[in-house]
DNA sequence: ATAATAAGCAAGTGCTCACTAGCTTATTGA
DNA sequence: TCAATAAGCTAGTGAGCACTTGCTTATTAT
């Protein structure tokens, strides 16, 4: 028997307890006794908080992109050339999903999933708002001279993006077996360096 | 009443019947009647022809193995220096894709899943193939000189990978919006010419 | 031709799922 | 102090799940 808490506050509760337990099952396999169970509380409470596990599923994604724009702003404060904010926007994309696993399971989970209509529109949505801001600093980055003259921002932040979502599959097929802040670091740095322009020039990667 | 078949052939057809499916409904919420609904049969007649579901998800790992190793050989005899190969063997993984959608959906299915044990280790020794044959060609692409002599071969091959699995990610995101082998030529020829050593040379990338 | 076998069917079993109904009890404001 | 309200509980409901049972019928080998 838990102490009571306001509504607010056991609604904060059940999404972080969401959060924690997609770090280790699926969404898809996820039932709402599970979570209710790693709340505290009764199976049928859970549905005095949120109508439908649906409404579960849409606030977990306002959750996550809270900390997502939280990351992505904390790290463009950062400063520095837009060459350095650029690598230091991957990174905190890295750090976030080291601290937020649920994220690539979220991301990632595929087809038609019951909670599909309410987890995919914030998931394009996050990711978009990531393509964005790596475009923008793409463009600084190569007006200031910081990146070779024929290459499109979107490209360079195509490629930026598929180096991280690729290390972070492989990340999460391997039960997060390896650094994921640190690999990305050496491989984001890597391409920033076949990225710069021809003359050879130091890169501030250490 | 569909016409009766051969076990053999019953059982290629149930296998066929899941991949379709798998395009367009997840592994974790593709139910056993749903695949007898498709193959045309009662879903008891499922369970003549394999005991368990498990033993269905491993028949089309098989199925989707075969298909890898056909695709990547066939690339592979196509012939040229060792930075084309490199180049065909992506287009072909990309092609793969593009032809058996179920292949990203098996891939990224995350956490704990029940055919977890299944599947999971055949698509780990389908990704470690697939990395392997990227770091040789990688290697030979080095050593041949059509690549930069600062890279080492697995970075290479990390690097290209990564940007084939972000692609496909924001291919099935996207609802496969987009031509997947186009777009994906067009960034790994990018790629291969970010990688190029530095004295400018032709790329046949076109 | 017919017995043996293999492929199929309908109708279940017990389980888990999301969600509900109806009651109880802690907190709170007048 | 004590009703009103808000948060909790137990015990369901029907639907869908993987899988089984017992019977039927098509194919095949003698």
């Amino acid at each position: 028997m838990t102490a009571r808490k306001s509504a607010d506050l056991r609604r904060a509760d059940i999404v972080e307890a969401v959060l924690d337990l997609l770090a280790s099952v699926s969404p898809e396999r996820l039932s709402t006794s599970r979570i209710a169970a790693k709340v505290g509380v009764s199976h049928g409470a859970l549905f005095r908080h949120f109508p439908t596990k649906d409404d579960i599923w849409r606030s977990v994604m306002e959750e996550v992109e809270h900390r997502a724009q939280r990351a992505w702003a904390k790290a463009s404060e950062i400063g520095g050339g837009p060459r350095d904010r650029l690598r230091m926007l991957c990174l905190a994309q890295l750090g976030l999903i080291e601290q937020t696993p649920a994220i690539p399971a979220l991301v990632m989970a595929p087809g038609r999933h019951v909670a599909e209509d309410s987890v995919r529109p914030i998931v394009l949505r996050l990711m978009a708002g990531l393509m964005d801001r790596m475009v923008a600093l793409a463009r600084q980055a190569k007006a200031a001279g910081n990146l070779r003259g024929d290459l499109q921002p979107d490209d360079i932040a195509a490629l930026l993006l598929g180096i991280l979502q690729g290390l972070v599959l492989r990340w999460s097929l391997s039960g997060r077996g390896f650094d994921l802040v640190t690999e990305g670091d050496r491989l984001v740095c890597l391409q920033l360096r076949l990225m710069a322009p021809s003359q050879p020039q130091e890169v501030s990667c250490d």
